[in-house]
DNA sequence: TATTGTTATACTCTATAACTATA
DNA sequence: TATAGTTATAGAGTATAACAATA
């Protein structure tokens, strides 16, 4: 769709914008069929296998710590995660995943994959390794 | 980080999560900057060059009619976008964008384009060929 | 003094339901 | 009757500012 003369990369950029929004919409869908909201679903992607304090929380979601203090009231009225002591601080919680909060990223992650199959479908064995070894390598150089 | 025992494509399924959530908090971020929300962005670009209805937009955006009519309400509040009356339907209106509404999307476009290069940039130009066409691939797939 | 988390407040976003004007 | 758009209402998500408890 774009011409010729167009910025080196353009091309890349609307491929990746059109890719996050079809994987952002099964995000959402599943989302809403767990009746989470995308926010909580990230946060027990994030809280996966370990314990986190609000401020760590907040910075891996890129929220004010007032926000993600609502967002753990509210995950923690419907079973998902708990807030345990700090014993190291008693100024600090540490937020954890109940067993339902496990279950429901599991199931979230399947739906996920089951959703987005319509698009990782169209590539061979081959092709998707390689693709998986590009976005890897641009995640990590985000890094640093 | 994942057990070579994993399902075939779970690995690509991550990095198409973590890069989309990458590109959405550059738009997030390009649109706070313009003090808009993302799906006011959204909005405007899903406007370009062309006029459409609240039920239109409601299709488009995957929300109910009220909420665009907020939204309109807000953005058309902002300068951005104009009501206009449908000369074939007195129910209906067309939205379209003002020359400031074309502006900030242009302006937010060029932008995004600078936040993603930390991404892009891991890439030599042969390797975002190949990227693009297999994001392609997968896209078009997507459509049917 | 600085930090952790919470609360109060305000605004945006979203949906449902009820309404009006028009078709 | 059906459709287009709006409004009223309610809840989630978010940030800022102020606060209590702890370091």
């Amino acid at each position: 769709m774009s011409t010729a003369s167009e910025a080196p990369g353009s091309e890349l950029i609307e491929a990746l914008g059109a890719v996050a929004f079809a994987v952002m919409a099964a995000l959402t869908r599943v989302a809403a069929e767990h009746e989470l909201s995308l926010t909580q679903l990230r946060m027990i992607g994030i809280l996966r296998g370990r314990q986190m304090t609000i401020t760590e929380l907040a910075q891996a979601l890129g929220l004010d710590r007032s926000s993600v203090s609502g967002l753990v009231d509210r995950t923690e009225t419907r079973g998902l995660v708990q807030r345990r002591p700090n014993p190291d601080d008693a100024r600090s919680v540490h937020v954890t995943l109940s067993q339902d909060g496990v279950d429901a990223f599991t199931l979230g992650a399947a739906e996920t994959a089951g959703l987005l199959a319509s698009l990782t479908d169209a590539l061979t064995p081959a092709e998707t390794r390689r693709l998986t070894t590009l976005l890897d390598r641009m995640i990590e150089h985000r890094g640093l």
